[in-house]
DNA sequence: ACCATATATATGAACATGTGTATATATAAA
DNA sequence: TTTATATATACACATGTTCATATATATGGT
């Protein structure tokens, strides 16, 4: 569960610091799994104690020195077994949903200011998408041996442009019918009450 | 930020206990925010510590004595001032798509199982939406008042039963894009190559 | 009639996982 | 001169899960 066995999926592609790591998260998982710095650090020196990875220390002269992290053949191994396992039912925490039930307790404004501001970060992700993930998947892909790989990549992001276009469209409904429920509100004032 | 507010946002419907709380999430909210029980009852003793509810404790025969919560002035304003802030944008942790992602290392049944899982795991969410969530929804709506306040909860619902939606289609393309890749590779056996 | 299990209720303790903030160093770029 | 880049780590804290335990009644199975 959880962190290692994301390192170690892509400590597997090439060996790498914790630095890199943090970065290939960004190009590549880090929506629909992210780490901060300190957490991948922190996991690096437990699954390094475990056996699965080991270091190597490169000097560098003006920078920190890089200690690189190569998998083993116990690692290896791990790795498979995790990967075969029927990985376990997420957990959600969409706390923009929790305000979205009692919403009842709040104005319409900032209800709707609730929804524009889901719908515009689910724009944005398709954005970044397209102009990050997407390029990078492009440019493996080109490298022979490693269109299988790239399919697998394309259909994981595939979920997440799903996912965003999927918000975006229950956004824009619920905007119409709040847009629709003041209407009627009006009209109803209008004709005293 | 996390179980407090949604914990408050019961209470304040209706006084409850942590066991009462812990059945509402089951009942509501539980697929996009869910809790253990000893998260919950930790929790409402730091919202009592805090002020936001205080308890009273009502004598049972046979059973333990129920500890109700009820919410306090100050609680209600925490809540309202929590509903109207923008809410933080969510954390991913799909380690089903972490599976696909590296999947090129996975034999190929491992991998439609996984699909199938995820298919059929998302195809008894809306079945669970439909027979256990919207009936309670349903009769609520149906008391006078509460009309307003139903709308919310099937709006939010209606964002869980999209996604369900979504993950199927998804899983049924990718199926089908594993069989035909499988049959095109029986193909070039048959073919010599 | 007897035993196992489920329901209703509360809590403690240990642990796993993740975030935030701070710190250290040298170079390059603005 | 400030800020960004590259690199590593420590520590405190927040959040969440698991397991165990306690009690009495009701219910189902043998």
């Amino acid at each position: 569960m959880s962190l290692p066995h994301a390192l170690l999926g892509l400590i597997n592609y090439k060996p790498s610091t914790g630095y890199d790591l943090k970065n290939k998260f960004q190009s590549s998982i880090h929506f629909f799994w992210n780490a901060a710095l300190p957490h991948i650090y922190r996991s690096l020196k437990q699954m390094e104690g475990q056996g699965w990875i080991s270091s190597t220390i490169l000097q560098q002269s003006g920078k920190p020195n890089r200690k690189v992290y190569q998998i083993t053949d116990e690692g290896k191994k791990e790795l498979l077994g995790w990967l075969a396992e029927p990985p376990e039912t997420p957990e959600l925490r969409l706390s923009m949903l929790v305000k979205i039930f009692f919403a009842k307790q709040l104005p319409p404004e900032r209800l709707a200011d609730h929804l524009k501001n889901w719908r515009e970060y689910n724009i944005n992700l398709l954005k970044q998408y397209q102009t990050e993930t997407m390029p990078v998947i492009a440019q493996q892909s080109a490298k022979p041996g490693f269109a299988e790989e790239a399919y697998y990549w394309s259909l994981s992001l595939d979920y997440g442009i799903r996912h965003a276009r999927m918000a975006i469209d229950w956004c824009n409904q619920a905007l119409q019918d709040l847009e629709a429920k003041k209407g009627k509100k009006r009209k109803e004032k209008k004709h005293g009450r």
